[in-house]
DNA sequence: GATGAATGAGGATTCATTCAT
DNA sequence: AATGAATGAATCCTCATTCAT
């Protein structure tokens, strides 16, 4: 078997033990037996256990942040289809619905987000403040074309990536289909909500989140 | 030392240590040396290393379950306050907030969901479905005492207990102040967009989330 | 409860797991909980684990002695019964039938005569030599007595006392009723042959069997 | 070094350990230093402590059955040396004379008879009732051939497996040269009892000692 | 490119024992 | 006479990792 195919095969393994019973508790043995190798095998593709998890890290980030609005592999789509629906499948419809390893690396990222101190920064910063700034961004856009009326569009965000984020986490672990359909719920109801009008109003009367943090 | 003040400091240092690395990675040398006791003596006081997971599951639970509205210990209070008042309360800023062991508590269940049934079961039902079931009661009685239109409480609650739980979530580990505040400020926006008198029709012409759900 | 109680209380269950699950495998914390008693307290009666185990084989030897033909506490009724009767009584049937604590003590020393060097002599000593000495006692009897023929008595008796070693073995742990009755017989057996006239000249045709080790 | 050898090596060293130590008062560091060994490597080769055990037992039985009378191993040397002499080699001098770890496995299945299940089942089923069937056997044939006169074997077989039973179990222990001595002796004994002509008639006298049990 | 063999460090747990009260 | 509380040392076992082949 060529070594290129061994990497992945053991990142593919490792990835789906990571996701099913969290770092801390998949050994490099069981990854092994998993790819059906030897462990000194995962030695000489991976630097130790923790450099697969970095390099699991740097995949779903890398694979995350093409879908921002502006990033080249979006744009086109994005404009072809206009903010709305661009609104309505964040996250989980466009991002991780049809990639596994994109489900089963959030994931891992979720779990080990209080233990690993990149995975934090990586739900703080990439999956939470980037969202939330692509929703807001969205946002603006259908303010700016006239399509919904002008509002605090930051803090509606805020709470749409919540929504999201929660949905998601809930939905992540062992594919349950239920907790899937209540996350595409959930988004399209913040769609609805985001575009019947109704909202900004509501939103503006309480002010921006953060400007209440002191 | 009395053996009933040795117990309770294990337990908070077990606490501690678990919210702040994990239940993986905490070793039982660690909570002894932390609380300047011998390793044997931990296991005088726990059946062992998941013993100690249990009992903070337990108390988790009943400090939780405490406070849902039609509780002896939350009742008299909450009719004295209005639902308005329970709501902007509910789970952070009512129960945990004054709570230390609350705090670390709701950080280790969520750390632990994906791994242990047990945390992931009270996540899903106690800390899910308690808490949007209580928010969907006190919203039904602001429409019943005619204070907010009547309109899909339980779609808009689902949601309010998701940004609940992903924003208190991000809150729990470290008691970071930012997300604290976060926290109370996206509960408050809840509750002004669920009382402003916008939603309701928003929320209507979606219709309920679950009834999405095939 | 009085000291002296509790001591024999101790002893007493120590004796029975002992006899279950052999020394080293019964825990002190097993005893102390057996006993309904702080663990503390068998520190008060004896001086350690060991301590116990010395009083269970002494007590088992001074019970053991007092059955030999000669002592003042058989003497007498061995005049009365005759060798033969005495003979068929040896061991189990006299010493240990009716006493728990023999038949549980009997076992002990059989489990730890590997392990434990006292043990050990127990065995070879009294329970081995002094038995097979005591068979050829009261065989010699019968020989003087004219009721049966003399011969080879020492090697007879050694073969016997072996018998109703693996076979009190065998019989002495869990009680085993069919065992129990498997050594009554075997007892019974070799008497019959020592009685029957036929034995002598096949014993005297081959020696004593101690006279062929070099 | 091969992988094969260490586990030969750490199972020789297991075996010797236990059968002077006991089983339960032998640790893996143990084995491991008398090895030269890490501990680790031990739980390469066998799954557990009991994993050593489980295998002296087994490879003890195996060694065993192939000396039964009707094993292809015995059969051939059977029919040349006919039932006298294999009658003479049974047990201690055929098999375990001249093989070190069937000396030392026996030590440890009777020493483990009390505490291990597995043990005892060995000890009550093969080395005790198929000790006493292939005696049995053999006195049955020796009846047909005509060379001694018929009479009860089974009875006679079964004192005669307990003398060599307890006779192995004095003699197993340490190797003492004095007990081997008595063992073989006490087997011919019983041989040439079983041959003199004269038992016949006494052990017909008594009847089955089986018969006797209720 | 892959592996068989080995290991040091550390995991949870249990034990016999002690001592102040 | 008895105990609650504590401990040091040792138990079995597992882990990530290395290296000669």
């Amino acid at each position: 078997m060529s070594g290129r195919q061994t990497k992945e095969h053991i990142f593919d393994e490792a990835v789906r033990l990571f996701s099913e019973q969290g770092y801390a508790a998949t050994t490099i043995r069981q990854i092994a037996s998993a790819v059906k190798v030897n462990v000194a095998t995962i030695y000489i593709y991976f630097q130790n256990k923790e450099g697969i998890f970095d390099e699991i890290l740097s995949l779903f980030e890398n694979k995350l942040v093409r879908y921002n609005p502006t990033s080249i592999h979006i744009k086109p789509r994005r404009e072809r289809d206009g903010p709305q629906k661009y609104l309505s499948r964040l996250l989980w419809n466009y991002v991780i619905e049809d990639d596994l390893f994109m489900r089963r690396a959030f994931c891992i990222v979720c779990m080990e987000q209080y233990t690993s101190k990149k995975a934090r920064a990586l739900v703080r910063e990439t999956l939470h403040d980037e969202v939330t700034e692509n929703l807001r961004r969205a946002l603006e856009e259908l303010v700016e074309r006239g399509e919904i009326p002008g509002f605090d569009t930051y803090s509606f965000a805020l709470l749409w990536s919540r929504v999201l984020y929660s949905s998601a986490m809930l939905a992540a672990h062992g594919d349950s289909p239920e907790e899937k359909n209540n996350l595409r719920a959930a988004n399209e109801l913040m769609l609805d909500m985001a575009v019947s009008g109704k909202i900004p109003e509501a939103v503006n009367c309480v002010g921006a989140v953060n400007s209440r943090v002191p």
